[in-house]
DNA sequence: GATCTTCTAAACTGATCGGTCTATTAACGA
DNA sequence: TCGTTAATAGACCGATCAGTTTAGAAGATC
């Protein structure tokens, strides 16, 4: 089945973050062999359908981990476990901060328009599966609701923070603090 | 003075506009001819230095207006006061989530390394202004820094999430949240 | 090893990029 | 009214853009 070293599935992780470093507009064609080292030739054969073809591949690779290692654990999984295992993908998937979210990256610009769905099918899934555990941890529902909203906000403006003051440390304080308070709560 | 209908302060609003819809790559410099109807004569004119000149001024042009607006007020007038003007100017500011922050946006990608000294001054500013706002009310030095940082984090977080859902209500809850949160602190 | 498919390399295309230049118009001070 | 300067319009430039094409290398199947 393995035809040669590289797959399909690791252009889309190569790609992947050449749009999380550059932006949707920033990461031009040339920009993204040279980082890849993959051809044009190649790019094109795994994504006939160009640049919006690798983005639209990108965020759905994407929204397929969140949803294994992330979401569907925080629908099945003993809701405290989960959620403490939440804190911790989440700190090792953005490293530490140093890594960007490209879902919300590309939320802020007219990018948006282009993958509107998955866009808000990614925030929207991660915001039902932390609500839907809390609720099964006891918390009620409106502070379900609000602080699984809460949460995914914070990690957002988190990312943000962390790049704008080149701070190393503002990531994890943050997640310890939204934990803390999310625990809390639990009781 | 006055020499004609448009000013460089205009021409300076306009662009910004643009920067915040699509931004530094998205926003080419037809793009910008295109929504501003300012011909590239005039805005080579006002920015011989071109797109990044464009960037550096908007910036700068939106620092001073916080400077004014928000954070001399919550350096110099009586804390509970400013800060309360503070969530009403953040939410006339941002359109209730509508408008993006374009020094946030600029953060994400590789654009930061062009303005990481504007980028890093206008949050450091922010922060510390807030803190300091917080401690002259009485908050301990402690949980000031770490709720003025949550303050400006949440709100990032929930203009990223506003977006990515086009959800109206999120922003405005999002500072009615925080609101409180420092209301509760100040006691 | 022959053959067939997958994948890669890079030359090439027309369109658009950021930026320059020249000609012209508009607004001012005298 | 005249001369000067600020501001505008848009043709134009080389470079780079996203995408196509063609030819060949690398694997897989037999």
């Amino acid at each position: 089945m393995v035809r040669s070293v590289f797959e399909k599935s690791d252009a889309i992780a190569l790609v992947a973050e050449v749009f999380r470093e550059l932006g949707y507009e920033g990461a031009s064609m040339s920009e993204i062999t040279a980082r890849t080292k993959l051809s044009k030739g190649s790019l094109y054969h795994f994504f006939p359908g160009g640049k919006e073809q690798m983005a639209a591949e990108v965020m759905a690779n994407i929204d397929a981990w969140f949803v294994t290692e992330m979401f569907r654990p925080l629908e099945e999984e003993e809701p405290r476990a989960a959620i403490a295992r939440m804190w911790e993908t989440t700190d090792s998937y953005f490293r530490s901060g140093h890594r960007v979210c490209l879902i919300g990256a590309f939320a802020l610009d007219e990018t948006r328009d282009r993958f509107s769905t998955a866009i808000r099918g990614y925030f929207h899934h991660w915001i039902e599966a932390l609500c839907g555990a809390l609720l099964r941890g006891g918390v009620p529902g409106a502070e379900a609701k609000m602080l699984a909203e809460e949460a995914v906000i914070g990690i957002q403006g988190a990312l943000t923070l962390a790049r704008a003051l080149e701070d190393e440390t503002v990531f994890g304080r943050t997640l310890a603090r939204l934990k803390h308070r999310l625990e809390t709560a639990l009781g």
